[in-house]
RNA sequence: AGGGCAAUGGUGUAAUGGUAACACGUGGGUCUCCAAAACCUUUGUUGAGGGUUCGAGUCCUUCUUGCCCUG
């Protein structure tokens, strides 16, 4: 009989984490971050890391997890959240798998068996050379029937490098926990609302700062680009690419953006029940924990008090 | 007040008088190793009126709006 997982999956600004937190205090739980930059050190209003006062005593496992400027993929995730999944419920707690990368939440809820070839930085450099297509025709001299998408570089890459390493194609998935999965997010103009006034806030709290910190830490700019959203148009900000007010109005549009991509791929998935987060989601998701978990590991009455 | 310039999708631009286009955005989607990434796809436009012409975004004209110069 497989472990018990609990997922919450939700957009930006949904509320999820302070959710997590209320629900893990319920069932005597611990939290796993599923985010892809909350994992850096150092990287907490750019990403929505929950703050230590926010955690309320609960345990929080995969922030703070790497510095800037290290590798992080999902292989590393999701390595490290079975390693914490399994520790959790080892002590006889409830492990809450939190957050919004839905790559990252599905190589672990579907038992992704990923290969054990590392990235080949040498290798990446010499492919690095290669027009996309050209890459693409390299791949197809391998594997004739690959459906490797041709314009994704990073995947088509990947895959060459896979293939140097001795690799075949992907194994079937192996899920390791029985799981339920809740999603969190609100009608699409309410989102938006509550995704500009965050954006002000955590810029009054000083995410620019944050992030000029970092690069007079010796954080490249190069590396907080590519981690998008907040460190990009932060970065661009401060290194005088744009204007302050340009920065604001780009990067809010680009946070909505991604939330909206967030949605594309919760939405595809039948396993998630969407909480109604206007209504009373602590409860609601309570009942479905409660039974979910067979009521035995229950410490304490979902709600209010 | 006079003179000049401009007005094209939500935004920025393109179109020898001959099928109004491109980028970004919006909406939808894909995705098993850089995923807050990368990619696919849909949508929508000539400021208002009149004139010239087989045919006007393009030429003429009136109006409206904006910008610049002079006072």
């Amino acid at each position: 009989m497989k472990q018990k997982l609990t997922v919450i999956a939700g957009t930006n600004a949904s509320g999820k984490s302070g959710l997590g937190v209320k629900l893990a205090k319920a069932f005597d739980g611990e939290i796993v971050s599923a985010d892809s930059r909350q994992v850096y050190v150092g990287m907490d209003l750019g990403s929505g890391k929950i703050t230590r006062e926010e955690m309320e005593g609960v345990p929080h496992h995969l922030l703070d997890v790497r510095r800037p400027g290290e590798f992080f993929s999902m292989a590393d995730f999701q390595a490290l959240a079975y390693e914490a999944i399994d520790d959790i419920l080892a002590r006889g707690r409830h492990p809450f798998l939190v957050g919004g990368t839905g790559l990252y939440i599905d190589s672990v809820t579907e038992g992704y068996v990923l290969s054990d070839k590392k990235p080949d930085a040498a290798l990446r450099a010499r492919l690095e050379t290669y027009a996309t297509p050209e890459l693409y025709a390299m791949l197809r001299e391998r594997i004739p029937e690959t459906d490797i998408d041709p314009k994704n570089r990073h995947r088509v890459m990947r895959a060459l490098e896979k293939l140097a390493a001795g690799d075949e194609g992907p194994a079937p998935r192996q899920p390791r926990y029985e799981v339920l999965k809740l999603g969190v997010t609100w009608p699409r103009e309410i989102l938006k609302k509550r995704i500009d006034e965050r954006l002000e806030r955590r810029l009054r709290e000083g995410m620019a700062e944050e992030v000029q910190a970092m690069l007079d830490a010796g954080v490249s700019g190069e590396f907080l680009v590519k981690l998008g959203l907040e460190y990009k148009y932060l970065t661009w900000y401060l290194t005088g690419k744009m204007g302050y007010e340009e920065m604001k109005e780009e990067l809010a549009a680009a946070i909505k953006r991604f939330a909206k991509r967030q949605m594309t791929w919760f939405r595809k998935d039948p396993r998630i029940i969407w909480l109604d987060m206007e209504g009373d989601p602590v409860a609601e998701a309570g009942a479905l924990i409660r039974n979910f978990l067979g009521g035995a590991a229950e410490a304490g009455m979902p709600g209010n008090s």
